[in-house]
DNA sequence: TTACTTTCTTAAACTAGATTAAGATTTGCT
DNA sequence: AGCAAATCTTAATCTAGTTTAAGAAAGTAA
């Protein structure tokens, strides 16, 4: 084989391999989550909803306050989701690395987190109204509804775990009366510490304390 | 108006409002969920495929080890899931009342979580096999397919919590650091340290006790 | 190779919350 | 009404984890 010929292949080579890992890191991930597998029209159609971006180390990808978020499948790299709670400290919420999504399942609405790529990454993005558009035309169904009841309830426990993470137990308490006034009165206080993760005994000292502030 | 057609007014009251209650719970619920108006044929079809059961306080639906279990609808009282953790302390879940549901999404394999009403109940059961055929009849696609990907998330962060609630800093970082061997490498400790609730500073104590008592 | 930034460590003083123990109150049952 | 079980409270002692501060390594770029 001469050089050039051997020249040739190597591009060739390459190229088959830039197209198919272009389209495995999105179609890899199809075929995982949803078990089914794509006809070649529709994987040309989801490859095309993607956008592939490059990003390097710490760059930021959303903010809080940002609206209709993306979605991310990571072909290589890694990310972490996180906020910045009321004292100004970070609480990673997830990492994620190739071959994993990671985004704000509140999207389209305004996110509270902040997206950062942790290593040099490479991410296939799209949008919520795009990711849409693929489910249906997949026949996959509501999975990804927004208002999924799932996906609320995915929300509500991911809300929960950042409480936990970032406020005191007396904020916590406060919290969960705020949002459940109803349910403060029908379960039974040493219920709730276990909800919140303290001791009925430091509960009561909380109710007590901040009672007494009261009048 | 006498007596006698009084008391069969009250009878045939009674059985229609007994009816439409038994329907509402379950097929409000769906509605609500899904966002979408079943026609009659599906609102039998979906109430038939649930069973009434009613529980009084206390009760346990079922039990860590137990496989199958069933998702609750809840037409009246209030319940909670839980963990036993391996101090024997009880760690609550989630609660759940009225037009509510409760379960646990790893069914039907094995569950770790007791189900337990704290106020007398009404529930309306099905177990995964009903709810998917259920889902499949009304076309509304996977959205609670057993591998479905949002489902594993839910799964991932309800563990994360429970290990947050009822685990030291240590064990976490422990379990951590089994978990994710690959990630403990590429992501700088502070991070970590975020992501398990605690200091940076703790973190680094927290390894240098554990790593020397290996030597 | 120097200099700057990022990450990690150590240690002392402090605090939120756990644990233990005992008693007080409330609820449910006969 | 009266007893037993369930729930809540208070207080003392203890500990896991925070905070503050300062310096040591390691990584990165000019």
């Amino acid at each position: 084989m001469n050089e050039l010929r051997k020249y040739y292949l190597a591009i060739v080579i390459w190229a088959i391999d830039n197209t198919m890992d272009t389209k495995n890191a999105v179609i890899n991930f199809f075929t995982r989550q949803t078990g089914v597998e794509l006809n070649l029209e529709q994987e040309e159609f989801v490859h095309q909803a993607y956008r592939k971006e490059s990003h390097k180390k710490k760059t930021i990808l959303f903010s809080a306050g940002d609206a209709n978020t993306r979605h991310y499948i990571i072909e290589k790299g890694l990310i972490r989701l996180y906020l910045i709670d009321s004292k100004g400290k970070e609480i990673n919420i997830l990492f994620a690395k190739e071959n994993q999504v990671i985004g704000d399942l509140a999207t389209p609405l305004t996110t509270n987190f902040y997206l950062e790529t942790i290593e040099d990454s490479v991410v296939y993005s799209i949008e919520e109204s795009g990711l849409q558009k693929v489910m249906t035309e997949l026949k996959l169904g509501q999975s990804l509804h927004p208002n999924n009841g799932l996906r609320r309830s995915y929300i509500h426990i991911q809300k929960r775990l950042v409480s936990i993470l970032s406020k005191s137990a007396e904020e916590n308490y406060l919290e969960f009366k705020e949002i459940h006034p109803d349910l403060v009165q029908r379960i039974p206080q040493y219920l709730i510490a276990g909800y919140l993760g303290i001791s009925p005994e430091f509960l009561s000292k909380v109710i007590a304390k901040t009672t007494k502030l009261k009048s």
